[in-house]
DNA sequence: CTTTGTGCAAACGATTTGCAGGATG
DNA sequence: CATCCTGCAAATCGTTTGCACAAAG
């Protein structure tokens, strides 16, 4: 754990961010988990037993992390945010019906290069948003 | 112009929506623009010179016609729900570091076949979401 | 005439902000 | 020791809701 922890401090660091103890708390918690919790989600979690952080600093540490890349914010539902920490990446899928998120494995699609983008912009990541309608709708 | 509100009409009435000037002003504007205006841009739009919609009737418009499939939801920046009319389909590129949005060409990427999703779910749409840098981060 | 939509204003909920300490590099 | 982060509470902003009236089929 203690090596873990390492690492963590050391890719922080390496993204030239200031490394707390709250914004190390949250990006482990993302590291932790697989799916993709809210911020109200994480700030529970971190307060589960002992209070860590508060709201406003887990939200701006979620900004930070994201805008150095370390951290994805999923938009799949109006007006939420949810973060992961780019460990599996997977594609979605929406009900437009009833807005069910259902995850969609990686390899059901062949991959694709992204050449052909407009030079200037450099891609990190891709992922593919199905829109449909699900089983009970 | 007779002619395109009875088309507008007909295709509400084909979707079970009871044909409102409020509800026909809503759609017939998402279908008259390309972009993806917010739920508050196509109010001040529809209000520009008369008022004609109250702000929770634009919304429960979108919600309906969402629902039935006639305009779909894009959900690009935190907070905020745009709207189309599946004119011209497209994929997004994404800044993460400043949130800049910018249209892909529907044609860059070779499309692929949805075969593969789960059975039971019945995919209408798709479109790829691109993260990365832009130019100016 | 039954059902559904509209408009208004108030309520809501996720996120942001201002500011005074406190911690980091 | 300059800079950036934290915590608190209040503010903000997009969206939703409750309710009385009006309109659609």
């Amino acid at each position: 754990m203690k090596k873990e922890a390492n690492i963590i401090v050391n890719t922080l660091k390496a993204k030239k961010l200031r490394v707390t103890p709250q914004r190390f708390a949250v990006y482990a918690n993302l590291l932790s988990r697989t799916d993709h919790p809210t911020a109200e989600q994480i700030l529970t979690d971190l307060n589960k037993n002992a209070p860590t952080s508060s709201q406003a600093t887990v939200y701006s540490a979620l900004q930070a992390l994201r805008q150095v890349g370390l951290v994805r914010e999923v938009l799949l539902e109006p007006g939420i945010s949810r973060y992961d920490a780019n460990i599996d990446p997977h594609h979605h899928f929406r009900c437009r019906c009833c807005g069910v998120i259902e995850d969609i494995p990686w390899d059901t699609f062949e991959s694709f290069n992204l050449q052909g983008l407009r030079p200037g912009i450099t891609p990190e990541r891709y992922e593919v948003i199905v829109e449909g309608v699900c089983d009970r709708c």
